[in-house]
DNA sequence: TTGACAAATGAATAGATATTCAACTATAAT
DNA sequence: ATTATAGTTGAATATCTATTCATTTGTCAA
C-alpha cells in the first residue's frame, strides 16, 4: 500500500519522482508570496496603471483620466499596489503622485509580452 | 472645462502627461492578455504545479501527491494551465504526463523571487 | 466484455475581489 | 474660518474562481 494513501485520493505512480520533487519544493510561504505577486499584477486595471506609471509618475486624477475610471476605484487599486511594494507615492500639495517602486515589474512585463507573442 | 469631464470624476491635472500616456497605451486586448497570463500563474496551487513540473514531467497522480490535493482539483488546474499554453501533456497508457510548455515561466519566476527577496 | 484505475468534466458551493457609493481627511486659497 | 478640490477609506454588492462531488471517458488487463 502506498504511504501516500492518507494524503490524497491517488495511488502513487512514481514514488521516486514524487519524493525528489518534495525535497526540492520550497516552503509554503514562498509559494504564497510568489503567487501573491502575480495575483497583484494579474488584473487588467492594475496592469494598465503599471504601464502608465512606467511612462510617467502621475497623480490619481491623471491615472483615472487615462483609464477612464473613477478616482475611488483607482485609489483602491493604488493602495493594493502600494501595500505590496510595487508602487510608491509622494504628496505635493493636494495631489499625490504615484510611481513604480520595483525594478522587476518592467522585466516581468517584457517576458509576458514575449509569451503572448509566442502563443498567438 | 476639461475635455475629460465626461470620462471620469476628475479634473485633469496634467493634460500633457495624460495625452502622452494615452498615445503610448497599447490596445485593451494587450492588457487583457498580459493580465490573464499573470492571473493564471498568480495562484498558489498553480505556482506549485509549475514549480514541480520544472523539476520533472509528472502525471496527475504524482502532482496530486506532491501537493496533497485531490486528483480532480489538480486536473482542473492543469486544464487551466493547458488552455493558456503554459503546460502541455502527452498520454502514455492510462496516465497523462504534464510538462511545461513555456520557456518564459521559469524566467518570470526568477524575477518574482528577486522581487520578494528585495522586499522583505 | 468486464473490471479497475487514471484522468477529465459539469454543476454546485464557498470564498475572494473589483467597483461603486457615501463619508471622511488633507491641503490650499480666499 | 470657509470653501473647494484631491485623495482615502469602509461597507455593500456583484462577479469571479478554486475546490468538491458525482459522473463520465479512456485505457489496460484478465
Amino acid at each position: 500500500m502506498s504511504r501516500n494513501e492518507f494524503i490524497c485520493d491517488c495511488n502513487v505512480i512514481h514514488q521516486e519522482v514524487v519524493n525528489d520533487t518534495l525535497r526540492k519544493m520550497p516552503e509554503q510561504d514562498v509559494f504564497n508570496k510568489i503567487a501573491e505577486f502575480f495575483k497583484i499584477i494579474g488584473d487588467t486595471t492594475r496592469t494598465k496603471i503599471l504601464f502608465a506609471l512606467d511612462n510617467n509618475e502621475m497623480c490619481v486624477c491623471d491615472i483615472a483620466n487615462v483609464l477612464s475610471m473613477s478616482k475611488s476605484s483607482i485609489s483602491h487599486q493604488l493602495g493594493t499596489l502600494r501595500r505590496n511594494g510595487i508602487v510608491k507615492c509622494r504628496r505635493q500639495g493636494k495631489e499625490v503622485y504615484y510611481m513604480l517602486d520595483d525594478e522587476h515589474v518592467k522585466q516581468v512585463f517584457e517576458i509576458a509580452k514575449e509569451h503572448i507573442e509566442h502563443k498567438k
